[in-house]
Order: C-alpha cells, then structure tokens, then sequence
DNA sequence: TGAATTGTTATCGT
DNA sequence: AACGATAACAATTC
C-alpha cells in the first residue's frame, strides 16, 4: 500500500537508474490499465529520453522529452522491479520498459489495480489533486482552511486526494494519533491548536517515513523501516505507546482504522 | 472460504 | 442543490 513515503522511496531509488536513459522498448498485455492504450504507449515511448523522475502525491511521474509524460499509480501492490535480480525475474510482471543501457524496468502487480498513463498534459492530468503535503504552499493555516471550510470526518477528509495528496490509511491513523485527534471528529470543530498539531504530525510523521523508507507491510512492500515506529496502526490490543491503554480499531467508511480510545476521545457531538 | 486491502466512481440521503 | 456518507468494483493472498 504504497503512500507518499513509499512512493518517494522508489522515485529515490529508481531516479538514477531512470533519468538520463532512452526508452527503447516498452510493452504490456495490461489492457485495462494502461492508457491510452498499450500499442499507442509503446509508439509514444520508444526512443524517448526520459529527463526526470518526480513524485506528485502517490503518482510516480516519468518525464520525457518533448513535454511528455508517463505517469505510475501503484494503487494497492503495484512496485517498479528490475529484470536482472539476483533472486530471479519478479512475478506479477504487467508492463515492461527496455532502457538504452540493456536493462528492463518491470511493473509488478499482484492485484492489477495500479495504471500506466501516457499524457502531454501533465497539469490538467493532475488536476484532481489537492497539496502537497511537504510543499510549501501546506502551511497549518491551508490545513485550517481546509478543515473549516467543511464538515466531514477528519479521517475520510485526510484520505480524500483532492484535498491533501499522498495521505493513505497508514499515515491518516497515525498523524491523526500523533495528533490526539477522533477520526470522526467533524472537520470544522477542529480549534486552532489543534489543525497545528495535525499540521507538525502530518510533516513530521511524512519526514519520518522517507527518512525510514516507508512502512513494509506483509509482503507486498518491502525495505522500510517505519512499521516499527507505528504508534496505532496494525496494532490492535497491544498497548498505547504513551498512555498503555489497549489500541482499538473499527471501520470509517470501509477502512480499518486504529486509535488509543483515551489519548483520541471521541468527539462529543455526531 | 471469505475477509482484507486502496482509490475511484456511482449512488443514496439529508 | 450541494454536500457528505456509503457501496461497489478491480484482483489476489492468507
């Protein structure tokens, strides 16, 4: 399930194998998936230079020349692997890119819900999504705008990528525990103080994260470190870092979600 | 075997 | 009517 911090873990790392490199080939039998269509993408890509690797939210961007682009969502368990492992070629290959230095870049994914888009029109093909949560432009008071400009649930409210892009289930449970927040507490009772300790918990939990190379959750994401250093998440019954007090979950919307019952009391009024 | 998993989209309700 | 919540869906593993 990779979050921002995952995804700028493999942007890192796959940068300098990238950039600079020509496309010489590229294929997937991966109708559903890729757009506008795998034959049209393969003719867009071949002998293209790819000039930058990026992060917007949780889409991973190939930049290529001529004001082309090629943008990844790995969704659920989709990961960027390279043909010439040591342990083997991956499985769950869906779409394959040749380089001009002989290596492949393969896109794997198990549950095939992660999607490969060729566009010339970067802006308005991330249009949909909201701010950057380590910009500069997501200052406690565009958190506070955000929050009060609505009445939602500050868990679905963080989720939602039109309005914070890169927050996924881990990172909302957590920013919202280090920030001794309900995840149903509605989004315009949320006083001053505390969209600043929301605001601190979501950069520095985020920072913390890539720091660590994200979270590595069962077998899908592997190398981070993080999953240590949850205070909530994926920890049922064991007790709260702070207080000892057993960690709950339940389900907001259809997401399992984890709060300390006392450090995160629940909003007085639905 | 069914529960769990995510983001998007469609639908339902207030 | 606009907003917010909810359900369905994609596919696979355990």
């Amino acid at each position: 399930m990779p979050e921002l911090p995952e995804v700028e873990t493999i942007v890192r790392a796959c940068r300098p194998q990238l950039v600079g490199r020509r496309i010489r080939g590229f294929s997937s039998s991966w109708r559903r998936n890729v757009s506008p269509s795998a034959a049209r993408v393969k003719r867009e890509l071949t002998d293209r230079l790819i000039t930058g690797v990026e992060r917007r939210g949780k889409l991973l961007i190939f930049h290529l020349e001529d004001d082309a682009h090629l943008l990844l969502h790995l969704r659920m368990s989709g990961r960027l692997e390279w043909a010439d492992q040591p342990d083997g070629t991956p499985r769950h290959v869906r779409a394959v890119w040749k380089l001009d230095n002989g290596r492949q870049c393969l896109f794997c994914d198990p549950r095939k819900f992660g999607t490969i888009t060729y566009t010339r029109d970067l802006a308005s093909a991330t249009a949909g999504l909201g701010l950057e949560p380590l910009g500069p432009s997501f200052t406690a008071r565009a958190l506070g705008c955000i929050l009060h400009q609505r009445q939602r649930q500050l868990k679905p409210l963080l989720l939602d990528q039109s309005l914070i892009a890169g927050l996924g289930n881990i990172y909302t449970d957590e920013t919202l525990a280090a920030a001794r927040l309900h995840p149903l507490t509605r989004s315009n009772t949320v006083t001053d103080p505390q969209v600043v300790r929301l605001h601190r918990a979501i950069r520095r939990i985020l920072r913390f994260a890539i720091r660590l190379h994200g979270t590595s959750v069962d077998w899908i994401y592997p190398g981070g470190r993080m999953q240590r250093h949850l205070t909530v998440y994926g920890r049922t019954g064991q007790p709260c870092r702070r207080c000892r007090t057993p960690i709950v979950s339940f389900r907001v919307g259809q997401r399992g979600t984890h709060i300390c019952p006392k450090c995160q009391p629940a909003p007085v009024q639905r």
